[in-house]
DNA sequence: TGGTAAATAT
DNA sequence: GATATTTACC
């Protein structure tokens, strides 16, 4: 196996959905009464499809190379409690988020970017920040990232130099030679670059040409089939103020994509079309629990 | 700020 | 009971 980087990046274009799939934010489902819900001054659908945060400031760790247009902002936010008299005030400050939930995609975004950083510079505010995910949190990417690494060192001892269990799980089909069917599960549905599995080596590992042990038909589909994902919409369902919620589980209100202040270029490459973010779904369950999704699982 | 461990929710 | 995610601490 070697190909190089470019694979990468091609890959990660194909998985990217391209802007006519995805759904335009926000606006579109924002309804005027939302819109006053939720304090929304600027409903405007008009001149909303272009992130306004050009600002560049020269991140610590330098990108490796540039990875494809991940402008997509997954948003992940909550919004506040309506008409329930709870934090009426602020938004996400110190209001509890709802419970994160990492989608195959999700995973994938964060998987790329530690692939991208390299594993030495993956720390969660610089992988957070390539993430570019709305909502996400330091918070959230860290607790992720401690649990990413552990599955990487089962992989480690697992394959013990050979690369069975590792290839098996990077190819995230049959999870036979896992350790944690469940765990794998999640991981497995990102390929894990094999230089994330062998330490020691070099120190700039950010630019090892690693290689995607196998890419195979199964990948694709399963990226393909989750980024095609007709499902792709951003229903986000919630609870509104009212608890007589009709039964049917119609869609309250849309979630806001909240274009927050990213004081860092997000990894996406110089690309100018406004890709509009992927949405996040936000379930109230039964009601009380707020589990946020920042993707269709369309994988498998 | 990053990492790890414990707590809690699902 | 196990796992996933959050929260607290170092």
């Amino acid at each position: 196996m070697r190909e190089d980087e470019s694979n990468w990046f091609s890959r990660w274009e194909e998985e990217l959905p391209s802007p006519d799939e995805l759904m335009p934010l926000s606006q579109t489902l924002i309804t005027p009464d939302l819109a006053i819900a939720f304090d929304i001054r600027n409903p405007n659908p008009n001149l909303n499809h272009q992130q306004q945060q050009q600002q560049t400031p020269p991140p610590p760790p330098p990108p490796p190379h540039t990875m494809a247009p991940s402008s997509t902002e997954f948003a992940a936010e909550n919004s506040a409690e309506l008409g329930s008299g709870a934090a009426s005030d602020e938004p996400a400050r110190t209001l509890k988020r709802p419970r994160l939930v990492w989608t195959p995609q999700l995973h994938k975004r964060f998987v790329d970017a530690v692939a991208h950083l390299g594993i030495k510079n993956a720390v969660p505010k610089t992988i957070m920040q390539l993430m570019s995910v709305d909502g996400l949190t330091r918070e959230n990417v860290a607790s992720h990232l401690q649990k990413y690494r552990l599955y990487l060192k089962r992989m480690q001892g697992l394959s013990g130099g050979g690369g069975g269990a590792a290839a098996a799980a990077v190819n995230g089909s049959s999870a036979a030679a896992s350790a944690d069917p469940a765990t794998d599960h999640l991981f497995a549905s990102s390929p894990v670059p094999p230089h994330f599995l062998h330490p020691g080596r070099s120190n700039t590992d950010h630019f090892l040409p690693f290689v995607p042990v196998a890419l195979h038909q199964q990948q694709m589909a399963v990226a393909a089939a989750a980024v095609g994902n007709p499902h792709l919409q951003n229903q986000y369902h919630r609870q509104m103020g009212h608890f007589g919620s009709p039964p049917n589980g119609q869609f309250e209100h849309p979630f806001l994509a909240r274009q927050a202040q990213q004081p860092v270029h997000r990894m996406g490459a110089p690309v100018h079309n406004s890709v509009p973010g992927y949405v996040e779904d936000l379930e109230s369950a039964n009601g009380g629990r707020k589990v946020l999704t920042l993707f269709p699982t369309g994988d498998d």
